[in-house]
DNA sequence: TGCCGTCATCTTGTATGACAGCAGTCAAGA
DNA sequence: TCTTGACTGCTGTCATACAAGATGACGGCA
């Protein structure tokens, strides 16, 4: 119905879409930082596109929060606050709810088999404690779901709000103790879903990212301290200077 | 905190971000349906700006779903999906029910009578028919809460999905009957507030958004027929031929 | 040594001009 | 009436240009 098999070279992408997307994974796997500027001119030799291209991806990602624009100085890679953060996990936790207890009362049983198989590959990834594939396994479980209740809007905000917490988040799962605890809430989850009982997974789910949330916030206030402590040597630090070669604030 | 208090002449306002703004209001309010095409040389003549500003600011506003741009032919004033208008009310209903409770349940006293005061207004603009007061009205009356409880995330959000749901929520107003079912279903949810009763607020207030999406879908569908009928001259059209003077598809 | 004002430099914000190439239109032809 | 091809309209991108704000370096002054 929609889109000519036919299609030839289903168009050459536009090239500005190419860079949102570039910039924005760049963004999110932490290659450019909080903080760090994005000087036009090298991303335009970078990327090999001209200024007009990466002005206007620039515009895209500003409208999704992922950098801030301070008038004649410039895209800089947005730093969330404190209050945003939890602001984030806290719609977070209100959208996932919905989704699932969506997909748990109306998921077909294929949909759910393959969630239980995706849950033991993030299970295994758990295991290893090896955090970036432990994210990328989550992010799988999450999106499963996504693609499984066809529910667009839900589905493009916690990937927009995904994206803003990238970091964070990702330093979260390493607090300790947390990875057990958050195992067993997933545990209980992934338990309701397969039972159909779609309230206890909202609010099971619920409790989980709530859980999470607080560890991330326990982590910000760490970095922030470590910030102040002014020992720029600490590697961890949420906002240390890029090793991508651009420009600090 | 934030901002300068000494900041000069708040430096002039960027061309773009006015653009964003105007076509954004003139969006809203109707001026440009959907499916218009705006044109940039047409949008540079009638703004007295750049194409270079209008593009970016058309990035912007693609961002925010209130334009589609289709490669190639450029971008055209968003056509809300039957589907998503049904997932914008979902969602909205779960924002607004957290609002609302946060509202009832930590508002301070002025906070609550200001609201009362605004509900005021409200109910006379709904005594009065008139749909642009009453859409003005319930709007002051969203926006105080969002105000109140400083929950700038939720807060945009909501804004910007009433921005996608614009013309159809205007149409929903005026479906039969809706209007004095409606009244009594914000009269509860006022009623809860000021009882401080967060729980009863927000599920009264969920109530209301659904009922309002249904109407919505309501009228969605009427115009749906109203179209495939073919009489174009039906001015209620949702897509009816713009007066703006601007192409259609 | 430390603070301040000045100047050179870097970048952004915006405007112009150009141009290839897809899209939609319309008239000529079958 | 349907098909084909030429024509025109716009978008997507690039290259340039330039004013003005932001930044950083430097030398003078206390």
């Amino acid at each position: 119905m929609t889109g000519d098999v036919l299609r030839l070279t289903e168009l050459p992408p536009l090239r500005r879409d190419q860079v949102i997307e570039r910039l924005r994974n760049a963004i999110i796997a932490g290659h450019f930082r909080p903080g760090d500027r994005l000087i036009e001119r090298e991303l335009c030799e970078r990327m090999g596109v001209s200024r007009t291209s990466i002005r206007e991806a620039l515009r895209h990602l500003e409208a999704e929060h992922l950098i801030q624009v301070e008038p004649r100085r410039g895209p800089v890679v947005s730093r969330v606050t404190r209050k945003q953060v939890a602001e984030i996990y806290e719609v977070r936790a209100l959208l996932e709810a919905a989704l699932v207890r969506r997909f748990a009362e109306t998921a077909s049983e294929n949909d759910i088999t393959e969630l239980r198989r995706i849950y033991g590959d993030l299970r295994s990834a758990r295991a290893t404690g090896e955090v970036p594939r432990i994210v990328a396994q989550t992010t799988r479980f999450t999106e499963h779901m996504m693609g499984a209740i066809e529910h667009e809007l839900i589905g493009d905000m916690l990937r927009k709000l995904a994206a803003r917490i990238s970091v964070v988040r990702t330093l979260a799962i390493a607090v300790p103790g947390r990875l057990e605890e958050s195992g067993r809430e997933l545990a209980v989850v992934m338990d309701a879903i397969e039972r159909r009982d779609g309230e206890l997974a909202a609010r099971s789910l619920t409790t989980y990212v709530q859980n999470a949330g607080e560890a991330a916030l326990r982590r910000f206030d760490e970095n922030e301290q470590a910030e102040s402590g002014g020992r720029s040597s600490s590697r961890s630090a949420l906002l240390s200077t890029s090793k991508s070669g651009v420009a600090r604030k």
